[in-house]
RNA sequence: UGACCUGUGGUGUAAUUGGCAACACGUCUGACUCUGGAUCAGAAGAGUCCAAGUUCGAGCCUUGGCAGGUCAACCA
């Protein structure tokens, strides 16, 4: 009823954050003549993660709303730790999500050249001079935060020699650590990045694109406003860390371009969850390290990650707006992305039985060799999805959690001598109980009411509980793979520096090779998300090389329905 | 003891030109039995970091504090 309670009042009907209210104060006031451009500018040094996702529904989420463009740019500057195959992973990642940048996809290294004139211009100005110091010197040159640093014994070279040495940088003359190119700016700046930042390094490494063009490679702060720049972003959005380097993003392109139009740099608070490790060296070291079975694990916070585990493009992209947009950094629940499947995946997936942990039941009043077909219903919540059939017959197999041979006061499931409907077929009671020689039980005994097939009698008794079911001889044996948090309760949040590994939680993956589902599964590959009724949410993992599915479940357990039982 | 940034229920986000702080998640309670971890109904929970000031009236304005974050990579 109170669909516009956020209060905000663009025409998208969305919440409005503080970067929207900027744009549309630049418009107002006729910035960049109208123009909205943004850009998402991964470095391809790892996967992408959900903190990126944010970062990509907020980039391209401004396009779209203000008619404007987003950019997809790598921002390939340093070649020692970027590989294709990243690159090749963050595309895939970027429009599974649902994201198009069209033929605007960009790579600093495609401006590799242009880079350097630049700095020769820099040098030219006198603003930029090679130093022939090592990193150490350097930096104990820096002075700290509170102190101002001390001028290079190079900071004076004439243009000419600093003209040349580049030049010689450049060519490979010398090697990695032995000169850089700096800004020449302040060394007594409040702002340490001020502190004539280097703009230029030699690495000799195999670039992924360039291959072994270049051994002179420029900085972020050098390459990313130059870029914008030279692409016409507008409104270069980046996060919180980045706010100290805004005056040297501007001093760049201030000394550098001549036009009016400058991007500009808007910092947001990156997103941080609970439980869940977020840095990239840090996924790298578990995958590197065998802690997971790689990038795409389906514990892996990673948008392949999460694809695999169930998620869709749709709640992560919902996720994101419900998360919005604010310079405070803070800590989301896990439970908030959890929640954003669940509200999805209960509107859209197809209703499965599966057994996890079976237990046989026989109906000793249905014949044998007999079966039939019963209507199930595939989503309560769309009856456009329709009905599927079920089959049926004489030996079943239930969850083992729903019969007890002695129950206690509040469990209504199958025990001896209760009836209970199961669901979509018949009423059954519990005749009998069969045990092995340890005293396990192995198989119930049961017989079946045919006047209630359906599911309710015509003389209007009623069962406590239904439970769910299938067929043995008709199931399909399949593999479930329970994922739990990769990080158990008292992991710490976001990017905090201790050691990570000692909150992993070591129950984090569970693989159940005994359980059966519905024969309709193998049916639907095309369908792969299911709810499997009672149990949670899964999809089939293509990723299986075995001929039998595997289901991957999508949201972990809560407690609540346990704690319930044991009352 | 520097510069920049940020402070609203447990968490996250709102609050038109200053007008009795709203929404979502979470939590708790109840209902519902063709299974819910679903759905529905309800409840608790902040007086907006603190202190002064301006004002009939301040989360929004002013001043001064306090707290937290970021910055001293030849990473991005």
């Amino acid at each position: 009823m109170t669909e516009n309670s956020n209060g905000g009042n663009s025409e998208s009907g969305k919440k409005l954050n503080f970067i929207h209210v900027q744009i549309e104060e630049d418009l107002k006031s006729g910035k960049n003549n109208g123009r909205v451009h943004t850009r998402f500018p991964p470095e391809p040094n790892g996967y992408l993660h959900i903190g990126h996702a944010k970062s990509i529904c907020l980039n391209f989420g401004i396009a779209e709303k203000f008619g404007g463009k987003c950019n997809l740019r790598f921002d390939d500057t340093n070649p020692s730790k970027e590989e294709t195959e990243y690159v090749e992973s963050i595309m895939e990642d970027v429009r599974w999500l649902g994201f198009d940048w069209e033929d605007r996809l960009y790579y600093a290294s495609d401006y590799f050249g242009k880079l350097h004139d630049f700095a020769i211009q820099l040098i030219k100005k006198d603003l930029a001079y090679v130093d022939d110091q090592n990193a150490e010197t350097i930096s104990s040159q820096k002075g700290t935060p509170t102190r101002p640093g001390i001028e290079s014994p190079h900071r004076n070279r004439s243009i000419e020699e600093n003209l040349e040495l580049f030049q010689r940088m450049t060519e490979g003359e010398f090697d990695e650590g032995d000169k850089v190119l700096r800004a020449k700016i302040d060394m007594a700046s409040p702002n340490m990045h001020m502190r004539d930042p280097i703009i230029y390094r030699i690495i000799k490494a195999h670039h992924h694109r360039t291959g072994d063009k270049w051994c002179v490679y420029p900085m972020y702060d050098f390459a990313h406003g130059q870029s914008d720049f030279w692409e016409g972003i507008t409104h270069s959005i980046c996060t919180l860390e980045f706010e100290v380097h805004r005056p040297l993003y501007n001093w760049f392109v201030d000394h550098l371009q001549e036009t009016d139009y400058r991007p500009r740099q808007i910092e947001f608070a990156r997103l941080n969850l609970t439980y869940t490790v977020m840095s990239k060296r840090k996924l790298l070291e578990l995958v590197k390290d065998n802690h997971v079975n790689g990038w795409d694990d389906p514990r892996m916070p990673t948008i392949s990650g999460l694809r695999r585990r169930g998620y869709t493009p749709e709640s992560i992209r919902n996720f994101s707006d419900r998360i919005g947009v604010t310079k405070v950094d803070g800590v989301i629940d896990v439970s908030l992305l959890e929640y954003s499947v669940r509200e999805h995946l209960n509107k859209t997936a197809q209703r499965v039985m599966g057994v996890l942990n079976p237990l046989k039941v026989v109906i000793t009043n249905y014949p044998e060799n007999q079966s039939e077909e019963l209507d199930a219903i595939n989503n309560p919540e769309d009856e456009s999805m329709g009905v599927r059939k079920v089959p049926f017959s004489r030996e079943l197999y239930i969850e083992r959690d729903d019969f007890m041979e002695n129950p206690p006061r509040k469990f209504f499931r199958l025990s001896p001598g209760t009836e209970v409907r199961l669901r979509y077929a018949y009423f059954v009671t519990c005749n009998e109980v069969v045990k092995d020689e340890n005293g396990e039980v192995v198989e119930l005994h049961c017989t079946y009411d045919p006047a209630s097939k359906g599911g309710n009698s015509p003389d209007g008794r009623k069962v406590k509980s239904t439970l769910h079911w299938v067929s043995a001889p008709h199931a399909i044996k399949s593999e479930v793979r329970l994922y739990d948090r990769l990080f158990n309760d008292e992991s710490p949040d976001g990017h905090k520096d201790v050691d990570f590994k000692e909150f992993m939680n070591p129950d984090s993956l569970k693989v159940l090779t005994e359980c059966y589902v519905e024969p309709f599964v193998k049916d639907s590959r095309p369908l792969d998300h299911f709810q499997f009724e009672r149990l949670g949410y899964f999809n089939l993992d293509f990723d299986s090389t075995s001929e039998k599915p595997v289901f991957n479940r999508t949201v972990p357990l809560r407690d609540s329905w346990a704690k319930e039982m044991n009352k």
